[in-house]
DNA sequence: GATGAATGAGGCTTCATTCAT
DNA sequence: CATGAATGAAGCCTCATTCAT
């Protein structure tokens, strides 16, 4: 209550969480630069803290084993994404739509953003994964769909399996550097999801919009910061 | 002793070649065992020779790395299922039913074998995978239905990619323990090649006979010893 | 505030050695709980402070390793210990049966006060030491027994071991949830000094009256913060 | 069956295992001597692989832990022991004589090795103890004696505790460099078994035989290689 | 060829200690 | 004084690889 000299022990203590936060972010970012070039199995924790420019017993006042550290990149990168793609999705248009314009969107970020094409790719179905983010941003939306005759009957299970190991097949082929064409697999899964070959192939056709990650977001600094060197 | 056997070298050598190709089968076998067990980067040399019941020197012998074993159980497998699957699928059927039989037979081999279930599931794309089965068993078998107008157009590798990463998805649920419709999936895929709704919901219930492994196949030797200890 | 108080820094200071003081405490008695379950070659910094409820730094603000805490530990514990042994000790008797009753009260606080069982026993002759005690309690007190013939002449030095190490070795066993019986071992003690069997088993028998700690003794409270948690 | 051509695959194995066998005792002899010069808790595994001359990796080989080869070393010093005292201690002796004599064996095998005695006070009751020592050199030999009436009753778990803290405490004074009465420490126990005080002493004062260690044996060579070093 | 003991580089983990706030 | 984040030295352990027999 006193003015001008609020309790010491806040001031420290919001002091030193911004710091554990700060280098809790830091170790993430790290982690994820070096999944994106060695992949789960051939990252160690030395890799992670050398990227991080932290001591190896930091990492430990953070995380216990590298599997922790790459849950909870995934975790900010999700949050990320999931705005990142909803921003590119009218919900005014119609189911069929919305699905071709969210893959197209989730991929054309990964095309436009090597670092985190890499980690996608390389992490496979470990990483991030498209069904979890579908399901986090429109949990029930297939199933409703299928309701309302927009789509024909399908597990929700399986079409978002099919949508997620499938766009990392793409993501792979991307990553090495082979031509894909991506209007083919949005459609295919237009045409899963029940739609006609013709339709399926219109939709996907449609122009869509890349939506651009935040100027501060964790993928354009980390991937500043990869790009620089390399 | 062996009447007529004039080079007692020869016969000598086509011994050690044949005991030299039983050592490394069983390699192979004992490093299929292990990967179903503790996948890929689970898997250690110490792992492999002790199942296989032969020294840490013995494995130098016939492999370089870890991966080359993998490599060579995978090829190992891929001959019989080859074979296995090209019984099942009856060449005067349209490719439709073709396609759908070999898929279905793929997962119903995998499904009544619990070890090369968690093999292909554990291994992921890494181990032997569908879309080189199915380019071995078939090249061309895609494109030249497109042209003769039973399916719609589609890159040839992308119909490959999906079908590979999505009955990798499906043994993954398998393996889990979970409930699957391998119709829906079956169908699902049918429908990404072309097929109105109705026709690949029809196709993929067809019923289908697996086909049975023989005696002495790798396969279920190699299950039974693994079934035996679980 | 405080009236009388006429130099606000001595107030400061004193309430700041009182501070001090009682930081040094807690650590003391956090440090007895931890050794008592931990031993010493378990126990680390970070065990006593968190244990203590101060942070890490603290402790170097009164301790330089944990070997210090430890030694100053003993000392807390051995000042109560003495008070507490003599108090049972009536000087009229005579030598044996003070003998048989100091032995008999340090046995049996530690038989009623698990924490200092524990820490006794497991810190064993590094921790405070019965024979220090009995030095400090009644120094020269067995070398004058011997002179006025109540004794037979032995080392002072070597009843001193005898008495410490044989106490340990009882303590052990209580620890480990064995019977012991503590008068055999009285009476051997008594019989080391020379007293005849007979005496020495019938003064060994003598009942015995067990000290309780005060109520804010450092033992009684440190006790009852360790049961509460076991 | 083959004269002059016995299996290899024997042989090999034969050789394998000598091998085998002169590492592991080549590393409890480094043990013993780490151990001596660091106590249990100074060691670590790499002060007893360098002392060996052999690699890190090899010490896994043999044993899991610092503490397993403890173990191992303790039951090879205790093996040369039993033979030793054994030697010493006439069986037609009366039984207060072999006690004597055994007692002192023990002592002055250790002040005349100062590996052995630094071993052994340092490892406290954790090392090679010498009631164990008793109890397999002679088990029931004191509660025999009891019953022919040599000695007096008192429970055989606290007099061969007592005997094994009491030399315990001995060998840390001899260690330490102080003058040690052993005469009259053998005299205690002796009364602490009933005998009179005079008894006690005029036996505890009987010439003792100190035995001799095989040239061979463990100790001898351990204790040179060591004192070559100090 | 087969064997398995020995090797040592490489990665993991703990924990005493420092120091800016 | 108290705090706790950061540090890095020190120890642990695994495992691919070599090599004498």
């Amino acid at each position: 209550m006193t003015k001008g000299c609020p309790n010491p022990l806040d001031h420290r203590t919001r002091i030193g969480q911004t710091r554990r936060e700060k280098t809790r972010e830091r170790l993430c970012e790290a982690a994820i630069m070096v999944f994106a070039e060695r992949g789960l199995n051939g990252t160690v924790i030395d890799h992670v803290v050398r990227q991080a420019g932290v001591s190896r017993g930091t990492f430990y006042n953070y995380f216990d084993t590298i599997e922790d550290v790459l849950d909870a990149a995934r975790v900010m990168l999700k949050r990320e994404l999931v705005l990142l793609v909803k921003d590119s999705v009218d919900f005014d248009r119609p189911p069929a739509e919305r699905v071709a314009f969210g893959l197209r969107a989730f991929i054309e970020v990964a095309r436009q953003n090597k670092l985190f094409l890499e980690f996608s790719a390389r992490l496979g179905h470990q990483s991030y994964s498209f069904s979890n983010l579908l399901k986090e941003t429109a949990p029930g939306f297939v199933s409703s769909a299928i309701e309302a005759g927009e789509f024909r009957p399908i597990p929700e299970g399986l079409i978002f399996d099919l949508m997620e190991s499938g766009a990392i097949a793409v993501l792979r082929r991307l990553m090495d550097g082979e031509e894909v064409d991506v209007a083919a697999f949005v459609a295919a899964m237009l045409r899963v999801l029940g739609l006609s070959y013709e339709a399926s192939v219109a939709i996907a056709a449609l122009p869509v919009e890349v939506p651009q990650p935040a100027e501060d977001s964790l993928l354009l600094r980390a991937n500043a910061t990869w790009s620089a060197s390399h």
